[in-house]
DNA sequence: ATAAATATTATGTCTATACATAATAAGGTA
DNA sequence: TACCTTATTATGTATAGACATAATATTTAT
Protein backbone atom coordinates (compact mmCIF):
# COMPACT_ATOMS: atom_id res chain seq x y z
CA UNK A 1 0.00 0.00 0.00
CA UNK A 2 1.96 3.30 -1.36
CA UNK A 3 1.42 6.37 0.74
CA UNK A 4 0.91 7.96 -2.57
CA UNK A 5 -2.41 5.62 -2.93
CA UNK A 6 -5.95 8.16 -3.76
CA UNK A 7 -8.71 7.83 -1.33
CA UNK A 8 -11.01 5.74 -2.45
CA UNK A 9 -14.91 5.76 -1.58
CA UNK A 10 -14.39 2.87 0.21
CA UNK A 11 -12.01 4.06 2.42
CA UNK A 12 -14.46 7.20 3.21
CA UNK A 13 -17.27 4.52 3.70
CA UNK A 14 -15.21 2.69 6.48
CA UNK A 15 -13.46 5.56 7.99
CA UNK A 16 -16.99 7.02 8.62
CA UNK A 17 -18.40 3.47 9.56
CA UNK A 18 -15.73 3.56 12.15
CA UNK A 19 -16.48 6.88 13.67
CA UNK A 20 -20.45 5.93 13.80
CA UNK A 21 -19.35 2.86 15.56
CA UNK A 22 -16.87 4.47 18.13
CA UNK A 23 -19.68 7.27 18.18
CA UNK A 24 -17.63 9.80 17.44
CA UNK A 25 -20.71 10.69 16.44
CA UNK A 26 -23.31 10.25 17.76
CA UNK A 27 -26.67 8.65 16.44
CA UNK A 28 -29.05 11.45 15.93
CA UNK A 29 -26.46 13.86 15.37
CA UNK A 30 -24.88 15.79 12.40
CA UNK A 31 -21.86 14.97 10.77
CA UNK A 32 -19.57 17.20 9.02
CA UNK A 33 -20.61 18.42 5.22
CA UNK A 34 -19.46 16.71 1.96
CA UNK A 35 -16.52 19.99 1.77
CA UNK A 36 -15.11 19.49 4.92
CA UNK A 37 -14.71 15.42 4.73
CA UNK A 38 -13.56 16.04 1.35
CA UNK A 39 -10.97 18.33 3.00
CA UNK A 40 -10.20 15.88 5.51
CA UNK A 41 -10.04 12.84 4.03
CA UNK A 42 -7.93 14.91 1.11
CA UNK A 43 -10.02 14.17 -1.81
CA UNK A 44 -12.64 15.61 -4.13
CA UNK A 45 -16.23 15.65 -3.08
CA UNK A 46 -17.83 13.50 -5.50
CA UNK A 47 -15.54 10.89 -4.11
CA UNK A 48 -17.53 12.07 -0.58
CA UNK A 49 -20.85 12.02 -2.45
CA UNK A 50 -20.80 8.42 -3.54
CA UNK A 51 -19.54 7.57 -0.33
CA UNK A 52 -22.10 8.84 1.29
CA UNK A 53 -25.26 8.22 -0.80
CA UNK A 54 -23.97 4.46 -0.50
CA UNK A 55 -24.29 4.82 3.41
CA UNK A 56 -27.66 6.45 2.82
CA UNK A 57 -28.45 3.76 0.66
CA UNK A 58 -27.96 1.04 3.21
CA UNK A 59 -29.50 3.03 5.69
CA UNK A 60 -27.01 4.04 7.94
CA UNK A 61 -27.08 7.70 7.42
CA UNK A 62 -29.82 9.97 6.15
CA UNK A 63 -29.46 12.88 4.27
CA UNK A 64 -31.60 16.35 3.35
CA UNK A 65 -30.62 19.28 1.22
CA UNK A 66 -29.61 21.95 2.89
CA UNK A 67 -30.35 20.37 6.76
CA UNK A 68 -27.03 18.53 6.06
CA UNK A 69 -26.32 14.46 7.03
CA UNK A 70 -27.23 12.65 10.24
CA UNK A 71 -26.17 9.62 11.87
CA UNK A 72 -29.39 7.66 12.21
CA UNK A 73 -30.23 7.48 15.31
CA UNK A 74 -31.05 3.34 15.43
CA UNK A 75 -29.69 1.49 12.43
CA UNK A 76 -32.59 0.20 10.48
CA UNK A 77 -31.08 -3.12 9.53
CA UNK A 78 -32.09 -4.26 6.48
CA UNK A 79 -31.96 -7.53 5.04
CA UNK A 80 -31.87 -8.19 1.33
CA UNK A 81 -34.54 -10.97 0.86
CA UNK A 82 -34.34 -12.86 -2.39
CA UNK A 83 -38.00 -13.70 -3.64
CA UNK A 84 -36.92 -17.31 -5.05
CA UNK A 85 -38.28 -18.23 -8.33
CA UNK A 86 -40.10 -21.39 -6.82
CA UNK A 87 -41.89 -22.81 -9.78
CA UNK A 88 -37.98 -23.28 -11.58
CA UNK A 89 -36.52 -24.72 -8.00
CA UNK A 90 -39.67 -27.22 -8.33
CA UNK A 91 -39.05 -28.14 -11.62
CA UNK A 92 -35.09 -28.37 -11.36
CA UNK A 93 -35.90 -31.56 -9.08
CA UNK A 94 -37.97 -33.21 -11.53
CA UNK A 95 -41.33 -32.33 -9.78
CA UNK A 96 -44.34 -30.97 -11.10
CA UNK A 97 -45.00 -27.85 -9.88
CA UNK A 98 -48.50 -26.63 -8.52
CA UNK A 99 -49.81 -23.53 -7.21
CA UNK A 100 -53.00 -22.99 -5.22
CA UNK A 101 -54.55 -20.02 -3.55
CA UNK A 102 -55.97 -20.55 -0.15
CA UNK A 103 -56.62 -17.31 0.72
CA UNK A 104 -57.26 -13.15 -0.95
CA UNK A 105 -58.28 -10.22 0.75
CA UNK A 106 -57.90 -6.79 1.18
CA UNK A 107 -57.36 -5.44 4.26
CA UNK A 108 -56.25 -2.11 6.36
CA UNK A 109 -52.75 -3.29 7.31
CA UNK A 110 -52.03 -4.77 11.02
CA UNK A 111 -49.79 -2.27 13.15
CA UNK A 112 -47.39 -4.88 12.97
CA UNK A 113 -47.74 -4.71 9.22
CA UNK A 114 -47.89 -0.75 8.85
CA UNK A 115 -44.84 -0.54 11.06
CA UNK A 116 -42.65 -2.62 8.55
CA UNK A 117 -44.16 -0.55 5.79
CA UNK A 118 -42.76 2.47 6.99
CA UNK A 119 -43.89 6.28 5.85
CA UNK A 120 -46.70 4.96 3.30
CA UNK A 121 -48.55 3.19 6.79
CA UNK A 122 -52.29 4.40 5.73
CA UNK A 123 -53.11 2.64 2.51
CA UNK A 124 -54.59 -1.25 1.83
CA UNK A 125 -53.05 -3.92 1.57
CA UNK A 126 -53.72 -7.27 -0.42
CA UNK A 127 -53.07 -10.16 1.39
CA UNK A 128 -52.25 -13.17 -0.22
CA UNK A 129 -52.04 -16.95 1.18
CA UNK A 130 -50.81 -19.80 -0.95
CA UNK A 131 -49.49 -22.96 -1.34
CA UNK A 132 -46.68 -23.95 -3.46
CA UNK A 133 -46.58 -27.74 -4.19
CA UNK A 134 -43.74 -30.03 -5.46
CA UNK A 135 -45.80 -32.73 -7.14
CA UNK A 136 -48.18 -34.18 -4.58
CA UNK A 137 -46.26 -32.85 -1.74
CA UNK A 138 -46.78 -28.95 -0.06
CA UNK A 139 -42.97 -27.44 -0.93
CA UNK A 140 -43.74 -23.73 0.66
CA UNK A 141 -46.59 -21.73 2.24
CA UNK A 142 -46.74 -18.37 1.18
CA UNK A 143 -47.57 -15.22 3.13
CA UNK A 144 -47.52 -12.34 1.41
CA UNK A 145 -49.10 -8.50 2.14
CA UNK A 146 -48.52 -6.09 -1.22
CA UNK A 147 -49.19 -2.69 -1.15
CA UNK A 148 -51.88 -1.51 -3.45
CA UNK A 149 -50.91 2.17 -3.72
CA UNK A 150 -47.37 0.78 -4.95
CA UNK A 151 -48.50 -1.75 -6.68
CA UNK A 152 -52.50 -0.97 -7.74
CA UNK A 153 -52.89 -3.58 -10.60
CA UNK A 154 -52.93 -6.26 -7.82
CA UNK A 155 -56.18 -4.96 -7.01
CA UNK A 156 -57.98 -6.99 -10.46
CA UNK A 157 -56.20 -9.40 -10.08
CA UNK A 158 -57.59 -12.73 -8.44
CA UNK A 159 -54.28 -14.87 -7.95
CA UNK A 160 -55.37 -18.16 -8.50
CA UNK A 161 -53.58 -18.74 -11.88
CA UNK A 162 -50.69 -17.70 -11.67
CA UNK A 163 -48.49 -17.14 -8.58
CA UNK A 164 -47.96 -13.60 -7.01
CA UNK A 165 -44.24 -13.48 -7.59
CA UNK A 166 -44.42 -15.05 -11.19
CA UNK A 167 -47.38 -12.15 -11.90
CA UNK A 168 -45.35 -9.15 -10.25
CA UNK A 169 -42.10 -10.11 -12.20
CA UNK A 170 -44.11 -9.83 -15.06
CA UNK A 171 -46.58 -7.05 -14.41
CA UNK A 172 -43.83 -4.35 -12.09
CA UNK A 173 -40.67 -6.56 -13.58
CA UNK A 174 -37.76 -4.06 -11.96
CA UNK A 175 -39.78 -1.40 -9.31
CA UNK A 176 -39.60 -1.12 -5.89
CA UNK A 177 -42.62 -2.30 -5.51
CA UNK A 178 -42.63 -1.97 -1.32
CA UNK A 179 -43.42 -5.67 -1.39
CA UNK A 180 -43.91 -6.77 2.03
CA UNK A 181 -43.93 -10.68 2.54
CA UNK A 182 -42.73 -13.54 4.54
CA UNK A 183 -42.37 -17.54 4.07
CA UNK A 184 -42.23 -20.19 6.27
CA UNK A 185 -41.27 -24.02 5.38
CA UNK A 186 -44.31 -25.95 4.13
CA UNK A 187 -42.91 -28.56 6.92
CA UNK A 188 -43.63 -25.94 9.95
CA UNK A 189 -46.47 -25.26 8.25
CA UNK A 190 -48.08 -28.52 7.94
CA UNK A 191 -48.31 -29.45 11.49
CA UNK A 192 -51.54 -27.28 10.95
CA UNK B 1 -40.27 19.60 -19.83
CA UNK B 2 -38.42 21.94 -22.52
CA UNK B 3 -36.10 20.14 -25.15
CA UNK B 4 -32.57 21.99 -23.42
CA UNK B 5 -33.14 19.49 -19.92
CA UNK B 6 -29.88 17.22 -19.83
CA UNK B 7 -30.47 13.55 -19.80
CA UNK B 8 -30.26 12.52 -16.29
CA UNK B 9 -29.09 9.04 -14.83
CA UNK B 10 -32.68 8.48 -13.82
CA UNK B 11 -33.85 9.09 -17.17
CA UNK B 12 -31.34 6.46 -18.84
CA UNK B 13 -32.22 4.27 -16.10
CA UNK B 14 -36.13 3.93 -17.51
CA UNK B 15 -34.78 4.07 -20.80
CA UNK B 16 -32.98 0.61 -20.53
CA UNK B 17 -35.98 -0.58 -18.05
CA UNK B 18 -38.25 -0.50 -20.99
CA UNK B 19 -36.26 -1.86 -23.30
CA UNK B 20 -35.86 -4.81 -20.64
CA UNK B 21 -39.31 -4.96 -20.41
CA UNK B 22 -39.93 -4.93 -23.93
CA UNK B 23 -37.28 -7.22 -24.49
CA UNK B 24 -35.47 -5.03 -26.99
CA UNK B 25 -32.77 -6.53 -25.30
CA UNK B 26 -33.11 -9.87 -24.28
CA UNK B 27 -32.58 -11.84 -21.07
CA UNK B 28 -28.93 -13.18 -20.69
CA UNK B 29 -27.53 -11.28 -23.90
CA UNK B 30 -25.17 -8.82 -23.98
CA UNK B 31 -26.76 -4.72 -24.00
CA UNK B 32 -24.72 -2.09 -25.57
CA UNK B 33 -21.19 -0.79 -23.67
CA UNK B 34 -21.65 2.22 -21.67
CA UNK B 35 -19.88 4.65 -24.50
CA UNK B 36 -22.56 3.71 -27.37
CA UNK B 37 -24.89 4.02 -24.76
CA UNK B 38 -23.33 7.48 -23.56
CA UNK B 39 -23.52 8.81 -27.13
CA UNK B 40 -26.81 7.36 -28.02
CA UNK B 41 -28.58 9.39 -25.11
CA UNK B 42 -26.29 12.74 -25.32
CA UNK B 43 -24.87 12.27 -22.15
CA UNK B 44 -21.45 11.80 -20.14
CA UNK B 45 -20.61 8.17 -19.45
CA UNK B 46 -20.56 8.83 -16.19
CA UNK B 47 -24.50 9.23 -16.38
CA UNK B 48 -24.93 6.24 -17.60
CA UNK B 49 -22.23 4.19 -15.07
CA UNK B 50 -24.21 5.71 -12.91
CA UNK B 51 -27.43 4.21 -13.83
CA UNK B 52 -25.94 1.15 -14.83
CA UNK B 53 -24.66 0.88 -11.35
CA UNK B 54 -27.51 1.14 -9.56
CA UNK B 55 -29.64 -1.58 -12.00
CA UNK B 56 -26.94 -3.41 -11.72
CA UNK B 57 -27.73 -3.63 -7.72
CA UNK B 58 -31.36 -3.78 -7.91
CA UNK B 59 -30.33 -6.98 -9.89
CA UNK B 60 -31.87 -6.27 -12.93
CA UNK B 61 -28.43 -6.79 -15.07
CA UNK B 62 -25.27 -8.03 -14.70
CA UNK B 63 -21.54 -6.51 -15.29
CA UNK B 64 -18.31 -7.26 -15.73
CA UNK B 65 -15.06 -5.79 -17.00
CA UNK B 66 -14.09 -6.82 -20.36
CA UNK B 67 -16.99 -9.23 -20.84
CA UNK B 68 -19.75 -5.98 -20.76
CA UNK B 69 -22.85 -5.46 -19.17
CA UNK B 70 -26.20 -8.44 -19.56
CA UNK B 71 -29.75 -8.36 -18.92
CA UNK B 72 -30.24 -10.82 -15.86
CA UNK B 73 -31.78 -13.85 -17.59
CA UNK B 74 -34.84 -14.06 -14.88
CA UNK B 75 -35.07 -10.72 -12.41
CA UNK B 76 -34.54 -11.72 -9.28
CA UNK B 77 -36.79 -10.15 -7.64
CA UNK B 78 -35.51 -8.43 -4.24
CA UNK B 79 -37.83 -7.41 -1.45
CA UNK B 80 -35.98 -4.85 0.93
CA UNK B 81 -37.59 -6.25 4.13
CA UNK B 82 -36.69 -3.79 7.28
CA UNK B 83 -35.65 -5.63 10.45
CA UNK B 84 -38.00 -4.66 13.02
CA UNK B 85 -36.87 -3.37 16.03
CA UNK B 86 -39.45 -5.19 18.20
CA UNK B 87 -38.97 -4.07 21.11
CA UNK B 88 -39.14 -0.45 20.74
CA UNK B 89 -42.38 -1.24 18.74
CA UNK B 90 -43.52 -3.14 21.87
CA UNK B 91 -42.86 -0.73 24.30
CA UNK B 92 -44.32 1.98 22.88
CA UNK B 93 -47.71 0.63 23.09
CA UNK B 94 -46.66 0.67 26.96
CA UNK B 95 -46.43 -3.38 27.22
CA UNK B 96 -43.51 -4.69 29.13
CA UNK B 97 -41.01 -6.59 26.28
CA UNK B 98 -40.18 -10.12 27.27
CA UNK B 99 -37.94 -12.36 24.92
CA UNK B 100 -37.64 -15.87 24.95
CA UNK B 101 -34.74 -18.26 22.92
CA UNK B 102 -37.27 -21.55 22.02
CA UNK B 103 -34.48 -23.22 19.80
CA UNK B 104 -31.13 -22.99 18.88
CA UNK B 105 -29.21 -25.56 16.36
CA UNK B 106 -26.35 -25.16 13.94
CA UNK B 107 -27.33 -26.75 10.67
CA UNK B 108 -26.70 -27.39 7.03
CA UNK B 109 -28.93 -25.18 5.50
CA UNK B 110 -31.78 -26.98 3.60
CA UNK B 111 -32.20 -26.94 -0.12
CA UNK B 112 -34.57 -23.88 0.08
CA UNK B 113 -32.58 -22.35 1.95
CA UNK B 114 -29.39 -22.78 0.22
CA UNK B 115 -31.35 -21.47 -2.99
CA UNK B 116 -32.05 -18.28 -1.36
CA UNK B 117 -28.94 -17.74 0.13
CA UNK B 118 -26.92 -17.35 -3.10
CA UNK B 119 -23.82 -18.11 -4.42
CA UNK B 120 -21.89 -19.30 -1.04
CA UNK B 121 -24.37 -22.16 -0.18
CA UNK B 122 -21.58 -24.30 1.29
CA UNK B 123 -21.40 -22.81 4.90
CA UNK B 124 -23.43 -24.00 8.66
CA UNK B 125 -25.87 -21.96 9.33
CA UNK B 126 -27.25 -21.08 12.68
CA UNK B 127 -31.01 -21.54 13.07
CA UNK B 128 -33.23 -19.88 15.53
CA UNK B 129 -36.32 -19.93 16.70
CA UNK B 130 -37.91 -17.36 19.07
CA UNK B 131 -40.80 -15.67 20.73
CA UNK B 132 -41.37 -12.05 21.20
CA UNK B 133 -44.17 -11.27 23.93
CA UNK B 134 -45.99 -8.04 24.78
CA UNK B 135 -46.71 -8.65 27.87
CA UNK B 136 -47.73 -11.90 29.10
CA UNK B 137 -49.01 -12.21 25.05
CA UNK B 138 -47.43 -13.40 22.40
CA UNK B 139 -46.42 -10.87 19.99
CA UNK B 140 -44.00 -12.13 17.40
CA UNK B 141 -42.63 -15.28 16.29
CA UNK B 142 -39.27 -14.91 15.06
CA UNK B 143 -37.87 -17.90 12.68
CA UNK B 144 -33.70 -17.16 11.69
CA UNK B 145 -31.40 -18.39 9.62
CA UNK B 146 -27.74 -16.26 10.47
CA UNK B 147 -25.18 -17.23 8.11
CA UNK B 148 -22.13 -18.34 10.10
CA UNK B 149 -20.12 -17.49 7.29
CA UNK B 150 -20.29 -13.73 7.02
CA UNK B 151 -21.20 -13.64 11.05
CA UNK B 152 -18.61 -15.80 12.83
CA UNK B 153 -18.96 -14.16 16.11
CA UNK B 154 -22.78 -15.81 16.29
CA UNK B 155 -21.23 -19.22 16.61
CA UNK B 156 -20.35 -18.17 20.76
CA UNK B 157 -23.45 -16.52 21.12
CA UNK B 158 -26.25 -18.46 23.06
CA UNK B 159 -28.67 -15.78 22.16
CA UNK B 160 -30.78 -16.45 25.55
CA UNK B 161 -30.59 -13.13 26.94
CA UNK B 162 -30.81 -11.17 23.86
CA UNK B 163 -32.87 -11.37 20.71
CA UNK B 164 -31.19 -12.14 17.56
CA UNK B 165 -31.81 -8.53 16.15
CA UNK B 166 -30.30 -6.35 18.95
CA UNK B 167 -27.11 -8.65 18.97
CA UNK B 168 -27.20 -7.99 14.96
CA UNK B 169 -26.90 -4.26 15.42
CA UNK B 170 -24.69 -4.28 18.21
CA UNK B 171 -22.25 -6.59 16.49
CA UNK B 172 -22.25 -6.26 13.31
CA UNK B 173 -24.15 -2.98 12.72
CA UNK B 174 -23.80 -1.96 9.34
CA UNK B 175 -22.47 -5.03 7.39
CA UNK B 176 -24.94 -6.90 4.29
CA UNK B 177 -24.62 -9.23 6.83
CA UNK B 178 -26.38 -11.91 4.80
CA UNK B 179 -28.98 -12.58 7.37
CA UNK B 180 -31.70 -14.32 5.71
CA UNK B 181 -34.77 -14.77 8.14
CA UNK B 182 -38.18 -14.78 8.13
CA UNK B 183 -41.34 -13.92 10.49
CA UNK B 184 -45.03 -14.94 11.05
CA UNK B 185 -47.37 -13.29 13.23
CA UNK B 186 -47.87 -14.61 16.15
CA UNK B 187 -51.39 -15.34 15.48
CA UNK B 188 -50.76 -17.73 13.55
CA UNK B 189 -48.17 -19.88 14.93
CA UNK B 190 -50.27 -19.61 18.42
CA UNK B 191 -52.50 -22.34 16.65
CA UNK B 192 -50.06 -24.51 17.54
C1' DA C 1 -46.08 40.69 14.87
C1' DT C 2 -46.91 38.35 10.56
C1' DA C 3 -46.35 37.28 6.08
C1' DA C 4 -43.93 37.50 1.87
C1' DA C 5 -39.62 37.97 -0.75
C1' DT C 6 -34.76 36.91 -0.92
C1' DA C 7 -30.28 35.05 0.26
C1' DT C 8 -27.72 31.25 1.75
C1' DT C 9 -26.21 26.65 2.02
C1' DA C 10 -25.66 21.50 1.73
C1' DT C 11 -26.81 18.11 -1.04
C1' DG C 12 -27.91 16.48 -5.95
C1' DT C 13 -26.45 15.95 -10.47
C1' DC C 14 -23.88 16.37 -15.03
C1' DT C 15 -19.62 16.90 -17.60
C1' DA C 16 -15.03 15.99 -19.50
C1' DT C 17 -10.89 13.91 -18.62
C1' DA C 18 -7.71 10.74 -16.77
C1' DC C 19 -5.96 6.64 -15.17
C1' DA C 20 -6.77 1.82 -12.96
C1' DT C 21 -8.10 -2.91 -13.34
C1' DA C 22 -9.88 -7.32 -14.74
C1' DA C 23 -10.84 -10.32 -18.32
C1' DT C 24 -10.20 -11.62 -22.71
C1' DA C 25 -7.92 -12.06 -27.17
C1' DA C 26 -3.81 -12.19 -29.81
C1' DG C 27 0.77 -13.16 -30.50
C1' DG C 28 5.13 -15.23 -29.86
C1' DT C 29 8.32 -18.72 -28.06
C1' DA C 30 9.96 -23.20 -26.51
C1' DT D 1 0.74 -28.22 -28.63
C1' DA D 2 1.44 -25.88 -24.44
C1' DC D 3 2.77 -21.90 -22.10
C1' DC D 4 4.01 -17.29 -21.39
C1' DT D 5 3.76 -12.38 -22.72
C1' DT D 6 1.50 -8.54 -24.53
C1' DA D 7 -2.28 -5.82 -26.48
C1' DT D 8 -7.06 -4.66 -26.21
C1' DT D 9 -11.28 -3.44 -24.19
C1' DA D 10 -15.25 -2.50 -21.05
C1' DT D 11 -16.05 -1.39 -16.72
C1' DG D 12 -14.36 0.94 -12.26
C1' DT D 13 -12.94 4.93 -10.03
C1' DA D 14 -11.12 9.76 -9.05
C1' DT D 15 -11.22 14.71 -10.14
C1' DA D 16 -12.36 19.72 -10.85
C1' DG D 17 -15.75 22.54 -12.12
C1' DA D 18 -20.39 23.92 -12.97
C1' DC D 19 -25.16 24.46 -12.25
C1' DA D 20 -29.71 22.73 -10.01
C1' DT D 21 -32.66 22.24 -6.15
C1' DA D 22 -34.66 21.96 -1.66
C1' DA D 23 -34.75 23.59 2.79
C1' DT D 24 -33.53 26.83 5.98
C1' DA D 25 -32.30 31.54 7.55
C1' DT D 26 -32.66 36.36 6.84
C1' DT D 27 -34.53 40.40 5.41
C1' DT D 28 -38.16 43.33 3.93
C1' DA D 29 -42.83 44.83 3.46
C1' DT D 30 -47.45 44.92 5.39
Amino acid sequence: MSATQKTSYIDVKNAILKRIHDTVWAPGSLMPGEVALSEEFGCARATVNRALRELASDGVIERKRKAGTRIKSSPTRQAKFVIPRIREEIEATGFDYRYALIERTEETPPDWLRARMGRKGGDDVLHLRCMHYAGSCAFQYEDRWINLASVPKARVQAFEDINPNEWLIREVPFSDAEVIFSTVNADQMLSE
